[in-house]
This record gives C-alpha cells, structure tokens and sequence, in this order.
DNA sequence: CGATCTACCTGATGGC
DNA sequence: TGCCATCAGGTAGATC
C-alpha cells in the first residue's frame, strides 16, 4: 500500500514524535513480522534500552537509527501501518503485531492485516551493503536530483515498459503502482512506452512529472484509498486521493481531454490511463 | 536481459 | 444470508 510519499510523510512525523525517546520495553506477537530474526527474544533484546536518534527513508524503508550503533529498518508491505498510541491503555487493533513503549511515556505500534511487511533490527555501520533489498535500491527521485540527460541515459540504457520500470526499485526508489500511474497521466505517456523510445522532450517530461506528482503527493500526506488502510502517524488519512487523476478512476473522465479512463493490466497489475491524451 | 507467473496473507466486495 | 471468485498500495524467486 505504502508509496514513497506515504512513507515519506510517516518518516517525518516519527521524527517529531519519536526521535530522542528511549525504548522501555517491546511486546512481540507472532514471529512472522520479525521472520529475520532467530527469535523474539533476540529482537527485543536489541531493541530494549536503546534511543531513537533519527529516521531516515530509503524507498519504501524507514530507518529507525538507535544508540549502540543499532538500526530498526521497517517495510509496511501492502498493509502494514505504523501508529503512536498514547498508553497501554488504548485498546490494541486487530493485527498488531509488535508494541513499543518508550520511556518517556507512549508507544509505536505495527499493525499489519496481510504481514507482508516486516521489522528486523541489524547494525546501521554497512547496512546499505549488507541488507539486499537496500543495496540494490536505484537512485531516489526526490533526493537524488539529475539532469534530464543524465535520466535520459539511465532510461535507454534499460529496454523496459515505462509502467515496469517506474515500479522497479532496483532502478528508482520508492515508486508503487498507483504513483506510477499518476506520474504516466502528468507526463502525457503511455505505460506501455518503452523507455529507450522517448524523446528528449518526452524523457524532460517524465523527470518532471515524477518529481512534481510525487511532491504534491507528500504536501497532501499521501493517498488513503477507499478501504483507508493508509492512515499516518496519528491514525489520520491521506489527501491526495482527491487528486489522483487516473489511478481507481476507471470510466471517469480524464481531466484534460474528457475521454473515459481505461483500466487495463501492465506488469501483471492494474494500471489506469488515458488512450486519448498518453501517447 | 525482460516479461510473466506464483507465493506470501487477510479482508472487502460483488455476483449468484 | 451464504458461498465463491476476484481484487488490493509490495516484493522475491522461478521459469521461459
């Protein structure tokens, strides 16, 4: 569920409300959310007594940086969802999976209906080599500024669908299927393009339009669909769903030339655009 | 190398 | 009201 701009907008509220605080004690259910550890035990031992020092995102990853040279590294998968609770007393939701009570009173707790997501504690000195999925990450669209040339050659040197390759995370950073729909509609490209076709114009295009969708993105606080699984730190949704301009729009019709948004698959998931004006 | 499928899970929704 | 199929914001791994 969670793109880069929600991720995003978590990262920032964890760091007004968490960093500096120190973990008191940490309740663990199941096993399947800390799968990388050998046991509970071991995960919270890591954990217990340590200060969160900051939080840093990479892609869909946060970061949890602990004193000791420890870092808490999170991915929300589909459901998963990050939560400040006030105290223990605050009734658990459904599928919460690990509690953590700080010192200075209140907890962080991770709910995750499809548990896809996960927590593991590892050390921060090398972690962007030793962790896989960090280590291949591709370059991140908002942090890492480029030239439109310098794009451009990282575009023609793959031979992919534009859908495909906005979604792989070994070549950009933090970009899921809905945002990879929008971004296509803002740059007037279909998702079937493939990305050594374009022009220098459409490549300056496509830079732009990801920068620009998946900024405003994040001054919105991202996007809750209907369900509202995504819900920020304080339990509040998004408000850039108001925006999206084609993703869940199927029939609807487009906002620049009025022709009805289609619904089709690319990459084997849903992917929503406009025949008449993404060519 | 890229494209496509499967698996991992629970829950919401729509057709019958 | 129930049952079944399908779908969901992610990702890794197998296969062609």
């Amino acid at each position: 569920m969670p793109e880069l701009p929600e991720v995003e907008t978590i990262r920032r509220d964890l760091d007004r409300e968490v960093v500096g605080k120190r973990i008191k004690q940490v309740e663990a259910t199941g096993t399947r959310t800390i799968r990388r550890h050998k046991s509970k035990k071991d995960f919270v031992a890591k954990l217990e007594g340590r200060k969160i020092t900051g939080i840093v995102r990479r892609g869909k990853n946060l970061l949890i940086k602990l004193d000791g040279g420890d870092v808490l590294v999170i991915h929300l998968g589909m459901s998963g969802q990050l939560l400040r609770a006030k105290g223990p007393k605050e009734p658990l939701a459904k599928h919460t999976h690990v509690v953590i009570t700080f010192t200075q009173g209140g907890q962080l707790r991770y709910i995750d209906p499809r548990t896809f997501g996960e927590l593991f504690v590892t050390a921060l000195d090398g972690v962007e080599a030793a962790v896989p999925e960090l280590a291949h990450l591709g370059f991140d669209p908002l942090d890492d500024v480029m030239s439109w040339n310098a794009f451009g050659a990282r575009l023609t040197a793959r031979k992919a669908k534009l859908k495909a390759l906005l979604m792989d995370q070994k070549f950009i950073a933090g970009i899921g299927n809905m945002y990879a729909d929008e971004i296509l509609w803002a740059a007037g490209l279909r998702p079937d393009r493939t990305s050594e076709s374009l022009s220098s114009q459409e490549v300056r295009r496509l830079y732009r339009a990801m920068v620009e969708t998946l900024q405003d993105a994040i001054k919105h606080r991202g996007s809750s669909l209907a369900d509202e699984q995504y819900r920020d730190l304080f339990g509040e949704v998004g408000g850039y769903q108001g925006e999206h301009k084609v993703y869940d729009m199927e029939g609807k019709p487009c906002r620049r030339c009025r022709t009805p948004i289609v619904r089709t698959k690319a990459a084997g998931r849903s992917t929503f655009f406009c025949q008449q004006c993404q060519v």
